[in-house]
DNA sequence: ACAAAAGTGTTAAGCATACACCCATGG
DNA sequence: CCATGGGTGTATGCTTAACACTTTTGT
C-alpha cells in the first residue's frame, strides 16, 4: 500500500488517497464475433499478462476523459459511444498495488480504426471467450459490460455502433447472435427490425455475400431510441 | 487541487491520487412515498447543505466495505442489499476539492432501522420529489439510483427489501405505484404478483387499514430471481 | 345502512414464436 | 443447372390491458 497518501492542505485533510485507473472494454464485431481489444501488460506484477487497456487518471482530467483518452490514443477514434460498467474497489484487485478502477465499454466499428495505433501499442483483438484469459478482475469487467451490452442492446439501437455506415440485414443480424450468442429465426428478426423505424434501406447492394446480392441499409440516427423499461401491469 | 498527492514508492510511481468518497442513496417507504435519506452536510463547503449521506473509503476497506459501513453507522442495520450505481469522477464536481465518488443504492424497510442513530447522526427522510435540493451532484446520483431501481423491480422482486416481514397485497401495490409513479389497475396487478410465485399468503390479516380486513402476505426467499432480458426475437 | 377498502374474471388486442418455400445470380 | 445466400407470410399461443361489481365490517 506503498502509494496511499494522505491529503494534507485541502478541504479534507487527513484521508487516504487512491490511484484510479480506468479499464477500457472496446468491444468490436470481425468474422460474426465480438471481440475486443486487449494489450499485453507492459509493467510488474503480471508484466506480459493479457490486459484490458487502461490507464491512470490524472490530476487534470474527469474519469471519463481519462477514458476517452485511452480509447482514441489505441484506436484513433474521437467521440465514441462509451458506458460505464462501474468501479472496481477490492482491496487485493491488483496485487501490485491499491488501485481502485472504473471500467467501460466501448463499441467501435472495427474497419475504421487505425491498425497502426493498434501495432504501436501491441494491442490486437481477441475473441470474447478468451476473456478469462485476462489479469486481474478484467475477466468479471468484460462479463459485467456483456450484460450491460445485452440489456442496452434490446432495447435500443446499440449495435450500428459496431457495423459500418452501410451493412446488410444479414450482418446486423449476424452481429445480434454474436451479442446474445444464441440464433435467431430469420424472418422474425427482420420483420421486428424493420418494424422499429431505425433502418433505412439503400439502393445499393452488397454483391460480395452472394450471387443475388443484399440490400444495404443504413442507420437512421435521428430515430434513437429514448430509455424505456419492459412493461410490466 | 491541494490534495491531488503523486504516488512515490511502488508499482505505479509518479502518479496522481484522489480522494475516493461513497455516497448512499438509502431508499425507505413511508406514506405510501419513496423517500431517502439525507443529511446536513457538516463541513465546508456548502456547510449546512442537504446531502447524500456519505464518507471517504479509508486505506484499508474495499469501496463497497466504505459503503456498507456508511449505511451501518446511520440506520444500524447490516446485511442490507446494496447495488452500485457508479462512479462520478467530474473535475468540479465538489467545488472543496478533487474528490471522485462511488454512488451506491440501498433498500431498507424504514421501520426495522434506528431512530436514535439517525438524530444522533441528524439524518432524516426526505421525498425523492426533494432529491434536486441535494448539493453536488447528488441530484443526479439519485436519478441514477431510480432509474437502476425501476430495471431491477421490473424484473426482480426488489420491492421486498422495503416492506416490513408481512405486508398486504395493498401495500405492495402502493409501493411499486410508488417505484414507477403511476397507477396499475388492482385485478391486473395482483393476477400477475400472484403468478409469479414470490407470495405465500399468510393466515393472518391486517386489520388497520380496513374495515374487512387484508391478509398479510411474506416473500418466499427461495425464489429469488435470475436476471433476465426481455424477451426479443 | 353506509362508507371504505378487499377481493375477484373475462375479453380483446398486440406481441412473440414457430415454421418452409421461392428468388436471383455467378460459377 | 445448381448451390448459395437473400428474401418473404401466416397461424398459434401467450401476455398485457381494459374494464365493474360484490364482500366484509366498523361506525
Amino acid at each position: 500500500m506503498a502509494n496511499t497518501k494522505t491529503s494534507t492542505m485541502s478541504f479534507y485533510p487527513n484521508q487516504d488517497t487512491f490511484l484510479i485507473a480506468v479499464d477500457c472494454i472496446i468491444f468490436g464485431f470481425k468474422d460474426n464475433k465480438i471481440s475486443l481489444l486487449a494489450q499485453p501488460r507492459f509493467l510488474e506484477p503480471f508484466k506480459n499478462g493479457l490486459s484490458l487497456l487502461g490507464g491512470f487518471v490524472k490530476e487534470n482530467e474527469s474519469v471519463e476523459q481519462a477514458a476517452s483518452s485511452v480509447l482514441s490514443r489505441l484506436t484513433g477514434l474521437e467521440n465514441i459511444y462509451m458506458e460505464q460498467v462501474g468501479m472496481y474497489g477490492a482491496l487485493e484487485r491488483d496485487p501490485g498495488d491499491r488501485v481502485v478502477s472504473c471500467a467501460f465499454y466501448a463499441l467501435i466499428d472495427i474497419e475504421s480504426q487505425d491498425e497502426q495505433l493498434l501495432e504501436e501499442h501491441k494491442a490486437f483483438w481477441i475473441n470474447i471467450d478468451r476473456a478469462n484469459e485476462l489479469i486481474f478482475d478484467h475477466p468479471r469487467m468484460v462479463a459485467d459490460a456483456i450484460k450491460l451490452l445485452r440489456q442496452k442492446a434490446a432495447i435500443q439501437a446499440v449495435g450500428f455502433n459496431l457495423l459500418p455506415e452501410k451493412f446488410t440485414l444479414s450482418q446486423l443480424q449476424a452481429l445480434y447472435e454474436a451479442i446474445y450468442y444464441q440464433v435467431f429465426d430469420i424472418r422474425n428478426f427482420r420483420k421486428k427490425m424493420l418494424s422499429m423505424d431505425f433502418l433505412e434501406k439503400l439502393n445499393e447492394m452488397d454483391k460480395s455475400g452472394s450471387k443475388k446480392g443484399a440490400y444495404y441499409y443504413r442507420f437512421r440516427d435521428e430515430k434513437v431510441q429514448n430509455d424505456q423499461y419492459p412493461s410490466r401491469f
